[in-house]
DNA sequence: TGAAATGTTGGGGCG
DNA sequence: ACGCCCCAACATTTC
């Protein structure tokens, strides 16, 4: 008795929306959102199927919910990629809610039996993705992984005792002894070879994500600074080639001045997958052929890139990188609380001009020169000695490039608590700093009060801590973290 | 991918 | 001519 009703059959191929005799591939997005030097894309288009290009919205899904002006960003950069996907007749599907009953659900829908995708190094995706691997959905549908964002996935390269890198140094060595730093180009496809599953029934309802409302924000106007980059993978090449041919002779002098424009503003581009590290070798290789006295900028900011891997490195190492000291004797550190601190900083109201214009960049267009971010993160661990997770996390919804590992490994850099960090003892002088790398006012007037269209910062004030004291108390500090973690033991 | 304290050197003024 | 002091300019050490 196990006829099936020929009513329910009917209803069965009624609701199936797609009927094709080939099963397609889903290729499903994450932190990879482009389609070219992607080896996921290319795998897709080489399985000769048609592909189902898929974003699912879960915000669960990864170890920390976006920040604010992430998710600016990645609004932006899903209708771009759903653009590039229309002009090889596709679109991209976008799917809300548990990321597990989603995939589910177009699983059935496609009858695909393939996903394919790229490692996103969230040790919580890592982690979903294993479970699925292991699951009931695992038994049936062929899952492939690609690495589409990194030189060296974590745990590729080991040092000679089998550990995971901890300091820089080494790792960078060794990233360069195993092949893994060279211009290599990465695999790719040719557009007439893309194929679509026969009909489109899927809409594309990107807007009803909600990912652009900022007005919770700030009021209003929160994000009208931050139109001078263009989200998406076409804005991440022309973001390249605009570093290359402008900038990149000034990066090896100029990226410490943050007057200058001499840094590639990639990092937002990189954090979503916009681009790769290994196409950015590419084209540094292809400039300096053409114009040797690249060279030296171009060598500076490789070494950017090998950081950029480097930190990630670290995440592998401990997850909650973002929560947890790399370096347990910091748990020990005798932080302040310091409610009136801390919103002085993030509103720019320090009294210190160089910070101020800093936490005033960052407010106004989602991004901060390096070298005041540097200055910035360094006042409030050191001179404020307020917790560097409180920086991390303003940092962390305020900045387009948030990303998982650099955020967070960079503050610990900055605090001392890092895997190879700065001693914490290197302390800062925001005037010296200000005098040495902004030696003209330029920047700090580029950023100063009167640009101000926010409600959110008034009147320039009086240094709201003196930093020869300050400095005095940072180091104090250090001393007792030292003396705690030896009784300790 | 610091800064401040401390140490050293060397030139010049001066008795 | 010489030693002495002063101090700027570096260099080294320390946090």
């Amino acid at each position: 008795m196990v006829v099936v009703p020929p009513l329910l059959s009917l209803l069965k191929f009624m609701t199936q929306p797609y009927v094709d005799s080939v099963a397609p591939v889903i290729l499903w997005f994450r932190t990879d959102l482009r389609l070219r030097d992607h080896p996921g894309v290319a795998a897709a288009v080489a399985s000769n199927r048609p592909i189902v290009p898929l974003y699912i919205w879960d915000e669960t899904l990864n170890t920390r919910r976006l920040g604010a002006a992430s998710m600016w960003w990645l609004h932006r950069s899903l209708k771009a990629l759903d653009e590039e996907l229309a002009g090889l007749s596709s679109r991209l599907i976008i799917k809300s809610g548990d990321a597990r009953a989603c995939l589910s659900d177009v699983l059935q829908e496609t009858g695909a039996k393939t996903v394919i995708c790229s490692h996103s190094f969230d040790p919580a995706l890592e982690r979903f993705d294993e479970n699925l691997v292991h699951s009931d959905i695992g038994q049936y549908v062929d899952f492939q992984r690609y690495n589409a964002t990194l030189l060296a996935a974590p745990g590729k390269i080991k040092t000679l005792d089998g550990k995971p890198f901890r300091v820089f140094t080494p790792y960078f060595r060794s990233l360069v002894a195993n092949g893994l730093f060279r211009p290599d180009r990465p695999a790719s496809f040719r557009a007439a070879t893309w194929r679509c599953p026969r009909d489109w029934p899927w809409s594309a309802p990107l807007d009803s994500l909600r990912l652009d409302d900022t007005r919770g924000r700030s009021g209003r106007n929160w994000a009208s600074g931050f139109d001078c980059f263009t989200p998406g993978e076409r804005g991440a090449r022309d973001a390249l080639r605009a570093f290359l041919e402008d900038r990149l002779l000034l990066y090896a002098t100029g990226r410490d001045f943050p007057e200058c424009d001499a840094t590639s503003r990639l990092s937002p581009h990189l954090r979503f997958g916009e681009i790769s590290p290994q196409r950015i070798l590419c084209e540094l290789a292809c400039a300096v052929e053409r114009q040797p006295n690249l060279a030296a900028s171009a060598e500076k900011f490789r070494m950017e890139l090998a950081w950029r891997d480097f930190s990630y490195q670290l995440l592998d190492q401990q997850p909650r990188l973002h929560t947890v000291n790399f370096r347990p004797e910091f748990d020990s550190f005798p932080w302040r609380d310091d409610e009136p601190g801390f919103r002085a900083w993030c509103r720019g109201q320090t009294g210190f001009n160089l910070v101020d214009a800093g936490m005033r960049e960052l407010w106004r267009t989602g991004y901060m020169h390096n070298r005041v971010r540097m200055v910035c993160a360094s006042f409030l661990v050191k001179d404020l000695l307020i917790d560097w997770r409180r920086g991390e996390q303003w940092f962390w919804d305020c900045l387009l490039d948030a990303d998982p590992a650099n955020n967070p490994a960079s503050w610990q850099w900055v605090a001392g608590s890092g895997g190879d960090a700065a001693p914490y003892f290197r302390i800062f002088n925001p005037a010296t700093q200000a005098e040495k790398f902004d030696p003209k006012r330029v920047y700090r007037d580029r950023y100063s009060e009167a640009g101000s269209q926010n409600d959110l910062f008034s009147s320039p004030r009086t240094p709201i801590v003196d930093h020869a004291f300050a400095r005095r108390r940072a180091l104090d500090a250090l001393g007792e973290m030292r003396a705690n973690s030896e009784s300790r033991e």
